[in-house]
DNA sequence: TATGAATGAGCATTCATTCAT
DNA sequence: TATGAATGAATGCTCATTCAT
């Protein structure tokens, strides 16, 4: 058993897995090679085809991860008890923040999915497409009672925001002005704002 | 000689340049070799080095002429005669138009910059950060003059604003609902209400 | 215990020799992995290398009970009690019908004897020469005693007839217009016809 | 121009497919790695993927040129101003003799056919399938003209023959009691004295 | 101004075998 | 008697780049 665990009693599949994290963010998933990550995770090519069919797989668990964490935060702020513009407001800062913690796995997102196989990819894109619906469902669910501006179909609202969230691998920096929190702050608070009847 | 141009008198470095935005954008850098490059030119490897350094030279002078044409427009912009509200409603709108208009060169640049040697990576990011400055600009023009709310610092604003630019070639559609001009009426639109004092 | 013994009370040696038979005849020996035997005979890899030595080991089982199932039958067959030219006939006749009974064997012998180690190699071939003596000695029987021609070096005609059997597995197909029965009395028909003094 | 033709002059080309036919024919085409036929050529892997798309291409032009040489000889003897049987004899004699002359192609043929890729391999077995047609067609001009007996199906006459020059492979040794010639005019012979009426 | 043969380092993946349990 | 995680070496193939012509 002392095999599967060496560096620190963590199993060898997900040590492989953060270190394919570390290394697609750093340098994209193209130009990491299967031999650094092996290298990274310190085991062998072997142990890393006995857990991953394929490079590809490594980079669907990633996803998957990311997807799975993302999904249940936007349901719990949506379930929430609460008026729609405040449950909007908390879910559209919370995914900032997390966003901002996960900043690897969110630049990994962003820019090698083209990198799927055509199969996963098109599973990738269909569990996005639920996210992008539940958040879309809030605002549509406030134009609807009239507490936001009708003026922007809310599909369009939802690609706003997100693309803002999208970016934020572009600029932000741990070592900047400003916290996670005052981000989210700041990008919950010109959303609302922009939908402000 | 007439050597340079024979399929329809463009010049070959042209058509090298055009057949490297389209399987750039098609498949990514990385997964692009340079013999499809020259292959789709009608060139051999010979003529393509004779004219650029190197593959990376050639995503280069993809993001050099996007970037020219995208600073001239916003300068032009920028510059009119108008109230700051028309003239950064009027800059917000037309990057989207023209950032729709070449969607291949928009996905090159927010899917490849990181595949850029780092001397030609920082004179990018220079220019960049030009461009940036100068629609920040009118951004903190309109808040010193009151008619946008200081609520958030400019430069979040831009960031905001431009993540949903960089975000549209991920979920532009030319067969969508919307045309360019709307999308880009709407987004700016969203924009200026967030600025609302 | 019945463990070694689950499905179908099959023991395990003998269903991972009939796995390999099967995937060594349809996809060659080189192309045929363990992992894939292992596979097919529901076990794991562990149990193979518990009962055989190596994947080499496995070829070289399948070898021993081809040639010991023919040299039997050969062996019947030479010492029955009957004129030579009929003993000849039967044997001729008896290997092409067993040949075409076990395609698979027979595949797998001509097209995989050089994967051998050199040490089985030669083992097999030393059988092989037994087979081939006992069947050359009933041609010299026949030339001894005037019914066969003299004309061909016994030698030759033994390699005549068996380059015609091992050229089965080539062209022989089940759903063909002749029975086994019929290719096996027309070639040993054409075998006699050619040694008629 | 020198750099085409280091070790005597012969092509790059040329010098990697006979190192490969020699390669194939010693260890077997999955048992010779490309590595090892570019060093026994004298070029680099990059040389061979110059003009060849695969190892599997390497194959497939031993069989090309083994297979237009013996039909175009096979056409020359059958189409010759003699007695069918004389055209059979000598087609029969001469396929064992450029056969054994030629006995590298001969074992790559028949033992490595089944490594072909399925469109490659359709091909080959249609280029065989002419020459076995051309060759029954002189077995039934025999058996139509009264001089060869109508016992045997003609199908079946073509493989028996063959079968003995497919098997040649397995045991004939250029070091052994017989020439090429005196092999070839026992195996013609055993062809026609099975044929008598 | 262009060709295209050749390089050489790198790539993802496969696989027979071992061994602690 | 059997497991299955792990090894490590090898495999076929790709590709940006160079350079004699």
């Amino acid at each position: 058993m002392a095999r599967t665990t060496e560096p620190g009693g963590t199993p060898v599949p997900q040590r492989l897995l953060a270190a394919a994290t570390r290394l697609f963010a750093e340098r994209g998933y193209d130009r990491t090679s299967v031999q650094e990550i092996v290298e990274a995770a310190g085991v062998t090519k072997g142990a890393l085809y006995h857990y991953f069919g394929s490079k590809d797989d490594l980079l669907h668990e990633v996803y998957g991860r990311v997807l799975r964490l993302q999904q249940e935060r936007l349901d719990a702020f949506a379930d929430a008890d609460a008026p729609v513009e405040q449950r909007l407001r908390d879910a559209a800062a919370d995914v900032v923040v997390t966003t901002i913690e996960n900043l690897d796995d969110a630049s990994i997102f962003f820019r090698s999915m083209h990198h799927l196989s055509p199969e996963k990819d098109k599973q990738v894109r269909s569990e996005r497409r639920r996210y992008h619906e539940r958040f879309r469902a809030l605002v549509e669910e406030g134009q609807r009672t009239g507490v936001f501006s009708t003026a922007t179909p809310a599909d369009l609202v939802v690609d706003y925001h997100f693309g803002s969230v999208h970016h934020l691998s572009t600029w932000y920096r741990p070592d900047g002005p400003l916290t996670p929190q005052e981000v989210a702050d700041h990008l919950a608070d010109l959303l609302l704002r922009a939908l402000r009847p």
